[in-house]
RNA sequence: GGUACCUUGGCCGAGUGGUUAGGCACCGGUCUGCAAAACCGUCUACGGCGGUUCGAAUCCGCCAGGUACCUCCA
C-alpha cells in the first residue's frame, strides 16, 4: 500500500506498478543532448523530469544507476568552402575540431543543468567513446542475420526482423504503412527498403568525424549508441528507459529492434516519455527555429521575453505540469510560476515564526500522505505542488492567528517542505544556498530595517519611507509585520 | 495521406462516473501612518452534437479545431 510507485509505460500506454528487476538496484537510461548547440527550454524538460524520477527512486531506497548519454558523433561536416580561405583551412588549427565544439556545448549544458539544480547522472557516457561497443553490436546484428552490408555501410533489415519479432510495438506503427509513407532520402539507393535504417555509415569525404570499422571508415548509425551504452552499463535487460516523446519513433523503436535482434529479447521494461514544451502551441525545437536557450531565459536577453527568469522559476514552471502533458510557454505563465514559487519560499521561511496554539486544527501527516500519493501516481508533481500550497496556507494562516498548530506540527511542516519541495522536487533558495556571505548580508539589511523601525517609532515617515523606497529600488521587498518587519530580495 | 495524442474558467494547469484541485490575475473585506504581504470571502469551466447511466469534464459515437511523429530533433 505504502509507496507503490506507478509509472506510465509507453509500451502498453497505461500506468503500471514499478517493480525493479533486481531490487534494490534500478537501472535508468535517458537520452541526453546532442551537443552541437546551446541547451534550450526543451532540453530542460527531460532533464528535470528524470531528475525527479532519479531523486524519488533514490528516496524510496533504491540504488539507482542513472545513465544519460552525450551524443557527440553527429554528422558534422566541414563547412562549405567560401573560396577565400582555402589555404587557411589546410592549417589544422584553423579547421573545426569537432571535439572542441562538443566540449564547448557540453560545458554550457552542464552549467545550465547545474543552474536548474539537475543532479548529475551516475554515468554520462559519450557516444564517441563507445565506438568499439557500437561496432561490436553491429557485428552481432549481422551475425544474427538482421543486417546487411551495402557499399561500406551496414543497414538493419527491418522486414526480416518484423517477420520474427514486431517492429512498431512501441510507436504503434506497422511496416506496410511505413513503406508507403517514408520519403526518399540520401543513401536510399544503398538500402533494400526505405524502412531500413543505418547501423554504420561510410563517411563521405566531407565527414570529419570517422572511425575505422570492418566495413569502412565511417560513423555509427543514429540509433546505435543508446543500445550499445545502455547494454554496457545497465545490462541486457534493465528497468527504465526515458526520453522525449519525439524520440518514440524512430529512435526508440530502432533501439528496441537493435536490442532484440542482437540478444533475442527485449532490454527495456518501462519506457517513459516526457511531452514537449510548446511556444504558441507549437513544439519548441531546433528545426523550427522557435526555441529560447536557457541562458536567454536566465538573462532575459530574447525578444520574446519581457524579463529575466531565474533558473528555479523555470524548474518550477516545468514541474507545475505533469511530465506527459505539453506545457505552453508564455511570459504570463512564467510570471505566475515565479510568484507562486516565491509564495512557497516565503511560507517556508516563515516556519520559524509559527506559533503553538493549543489544539491542532490541521493534519500535516495527511498532507504528507497526499504528497506521496501524488508522486506515486506517475510523478504527479503539480498535485504535490498544490499540497505544498495548502501547507503554505496553513503556515500563513497560523501566523495571521487563524489556524491552531500543536508543537509537533511544526517540525512536520518543516520536514514536509524539506522532503518534497527541496529534496524531491529539487527546488532551492538561490539566495541562501551555497552563499557563505549570506549571513553578513542579511544582518546588514536587518540593521537598516531596524533603523527604519526607529524612524517609524518617531513618526519620521520621511526617513522610514526613504529606507523602504531605496531598498525597494534595489530589488528588495519590505513588509511590515505586527512584531517588526520581513524582507526578501526579488532577483 | 498514415499513426498517436490533445481541446478545462482571463492565463497556466490538476482531475478517468457522484465530493473545493492548485497557482497567477480580478473583485470585496480585515490589517496598515501610507504601502506591501498575509488572511477571509466572491466570481468566471469543462470544443460542438448525440448516446450509455439514477448521475459524465470523466465512458461510447459523430463533427469541428489543434499538436506530435512518419526526416536530425528533448
Amino acid at each position: 500500500m505504502e509507496n507503490q510507485l506507478y509509472i506510465y509505460n509507453t509500451l502498453d500506454r497505461k500506468k503500471e506498478l514499478f517493480v525493479p528487476l533486481h531490487a534494490p538496484s534500478v537501472g535508468l537510461y535517458v537520452c541526453g543532448p546532442t551537443v552541437y548547440g546551446d541547451p534550450h527550454l526543451g532540453h530542460a524538460r527531460p532533464a528535470i523530469t528524470f531528475d525527479i524520477l532519479f531523486r524519488y527512486l533514490t528516496h524510496l531506497g533504491y540504488k539507482v544507476r542513472y545513465v544519460r548519454n552525450i551524443t557527440d558523433v553527429g554528422h558534422l561536416e566541414n563547412d562549405a568552402d567560401e573560396g577565400e580561405d582555402k589555404v587557411a583551412k589546410k592549417a589544422r588549427l584553423e579547421q573545426v575540431e569537432p571535439m572542441e565544439i562538443v566540449q564547448y556545448y557540453l560545458n554550457r549544458y552542464h552549467k545550465a543543468m547545474d543552474a536548474l539544480n539537475v543532479l548529475p547522472p551516475s554515468i554520462e557516457p559519450h557516444a564517441s567513446g563507445h565506438i568499439i561497443e557500437q561496432i561490436q553490436l553491429v557485428k552481432e546484428i549481422l551475425d544474427k542475420g538482421y543486417a546487411y552490408e551495402s557499399g561500406g555501410s551496414v543497414y538493419f533489415n527491418v522486414e526480416k526482423y518484423n517477420k520474427d519479432y514486431h517492429y512498431g510495438k512501441l510507436s504503434g506503427r506497422n511496416i506496410e504503412e511505413l513503406l508507403n509513407t517514408t520519403r526518399d532520402l540520401d543513401g536510399q539507393q544503398e538500402k533494400r527498403k526505405s524502412v531500413d535504417f543505418a547501423l554504420w555509415k561510410k563517411a563521405s569525404p566531407e565527414h570529419i568525424m570517422r572511425w575505422p570499422s570492418p566495413w569502412s571508415y565511417g560513423f555509427p548509425g543514429w540509433h546505435l549508441e543508446c543500445t550499445a551504452m545502455s547494454k554496457k552499463y545497465l545490462g541486457e535487460t534493465f528497468d527504465i528507459h526515458g526520453g522525449g516523446m519525439d524520440l518514440v519513433f524512430p529512435h526508440h523503436e530502432c533501439e528496441i529492434a537493435q536490442s532484440v535482434a542482437s540478444t533475442g529479447h527485449d532490454s527495456v521494461r518501462y519506457w517513459m516519455h516526457n511531452n514537449m514544451i510548446t511556444i504558441n502551441g507549437q513544439k519548441m525545437g531546433k528545426s523550427l527555429g522557435n526555441f529560447i536557450t536557457l541562458e536567454e531565459f536566465f538573462t532575459g536577453n530574447h525578444k520574446m521575453l519581457t524579463q529575466a527568469y531565474n533558473p528555479m522559476t523555470i524548474r518550477f514552471f516545468i514541474l507545475q505540469a505533469q511530465y506527459r502533458s505539453t506545457v505552453d510557454f508564455s511570459n504570463e505563465a512564467l510570471q505566475a510560476s515565479e510568484k507562486g514559487f516565491n509564495r512557497l519560499m516565503e511560507a517556508y521561511n516563515n516556519i520559524e515564526n509559527l506559533k503553538v496554539s493549543g489544539q491542532s486544527t490541521v493534519d500535516i501527516n495527511a498532507l504528507k500522505a497526499k504528497c506521496y500519493e501524488a508522486m506515486n501516481d506517475d510523478l504527479n508533481t503539480p498535485m504535490v505542488i498544490s499540497h505544498l500550497f495548502e501547507a503554505a496556507r496553513i503556515i500563513n494562516s497560523n501566523i495571521a492567528g487563524q489556524t491552531n498548530l500543536a508543537q509537533e506540527d511544526i517540525p512536520e511542516i518543516e520536514s514536509l517542505f524539506k522532503l518534497f519541495l527541496f529534496d524531491l522536487l529539487g527546488m532551492k533558495d538561490e539566495l541562501k544556498d551555497g552563499n557563505a556571505s549570506y549571513d553578513a548580508f542579511a544582518k546588514a539589511i536587518d540593521m537598516l530595517l531596524e533603523m527604519r523601525m526607529q524612524a517609524k517609532a518617531n513618526k519620521d515617515w520621511a526617513t522610514s519611507d526613504k529606507i523602504r523606497n531605496e531598498l525597494t529600488a534595489l530589488g528588495f521587498e519590505i513588509k511590515d509585520t505586527k512584531d517588526g518587519f520581513e524582507w526578501k530580495l526579488n532577483k
